[in-house]
DNA sequence: CGGTCATATATCATTCAGAAATATACTTTG
DNA sequence: CAAAGTATATTTCTGAATGATATATGACCG
């Protein structure tokens, strides 16, 4: 979604300040799934300002850096609703994480290893974070998008746990069949192939 | 991942053209989790060639438009390990759909379903692909990330089959008592409350 | 008393996505 | 059979976004 879009939808939840914002949209649970760096905030929120649809006050606050608090206008409200009411593109993934394990057999063994393990570590204190998230289940659809949340992490770190150790096991068979290769590459093109075919199996 | 890398990665199973590898990062099973657009390819392929990371070949083809085919060089292969050999940073994901989701309760209902079926929809496709696609079974990196993709789709898909009628009626709930709200304030301030507390017992 | 962290805004280079322009050949449809 | 659409193939451009850095201040910590 676009920044300015993003804006309008945090300041529907209240009045706040560009630092406000991006907070709120690294944190969870809209930092999830959303994220905008301050580079495109403060930009965005004074074209908001300048069309009208958000109203920002200058704040000079002791004891901390003046802040400008913005706010929804009606027009703001209005165009909030017309950009969220449009069907949703296709959710976008990137995974460096994904593109390593997918690329495994170029790789060690250990390093796929500790990766796999790092990032279960991950899932589970994100897990953790989210079971006591009281915040998440006030209204509808924060309690909604939460539980999506929850199953896809909880789904992601079950495929981790179940599928480690048959994965490890296949790429050190894999790199030992290798070795075998490249030792007697005489005895024959065939003598250790290198497809699949044969791990399956097991 | 920078799409200079995601050059190298995919041209580590083969060369191909630019034109090959946006293809090769638009369908399955790389496409699920990288992705990059001509306008970033054909300049990362012709540093790459300058850097001597990729060996490029004019080939002009009979019937079909001249292409440029790229293999990796020994340099790049080295380059592609060395990239690949770091830590790989936090998954993103990105989801307009639940933003609207998430902000649901400023939504027409009607609206909140139809995007949840016809991302239901969506979902029972690509499982659907995903169950057929014999070519993702042959490796065991390919193998592994395949499967993680097939479950995290089909949590997403469970999770929105199991809640989408309890959120529905929690949306219209929601509706009817702010009409109640707005056509009698003057009941008293506290007459429906919008907390959510009252409907969790539902 | 120096270091780092949190608050707060602004700016800038690099990078990227998305679209359009161009060219050719095959396939489908009226 | 002609028109339209789809697939191959590369180049170029614009607007948007990321990530980093600069600036300023007070708080906390050893």
């Amino acid at each position: 979604m676009d920044v300015r879009t993003l804006c309008l939808a945090v300041l529907s939840g209240g009045e706040a300040s560009g630092y406000e914002i991006r907070k709120a949209l690294q944190e969870a649970p809209l930092g999830h799934f959303q994220d905008a760096a301050y580079g495109s905030i403060y930009p965005a929120l004074l074209r908001l300002s300048n069309e009208g649809l958000v109203n920002g006050t200058a704040l000079s606050q002791e004891k901390r850096p003046d802040k400008k608090v913005y706010s929804l206008t009606a027009a703001g409200e209005r165009a909030l609703r017309q950009a969220l009411m449009v069907a949703p593109g296709p959710d976008k993934f990137r995974s460096d994480f994904l593109l390593i394990l997918y690329l495994a057999d170029q790789l060690p063994a250990e390093f796929i290893i500790d990766i796999i393990d790092e990032r279960m570590a991950e899932y589970e204190s994100c897990l953790a974070d989210m079971d006591d998230c009281d915040a998440c289940l006030e209204q509808p659809g924060t309690r909604f998008v939460h539980g999506f949340g929850q199953a896809w992490y909880r789904a992601a770190l079950d495929y981790l746990r179940e599928n480690r150790d048959r994965f490890a096991a296949e790429l050190v068979e894999m790199k030992r069949r290798r070795e075998i290769y490249k030792e007697s590459p005489s005895t024959g093109e065939k003598a250790a192939p290198l497809t699949s075919s044969v791990l399956i199996g097991e």
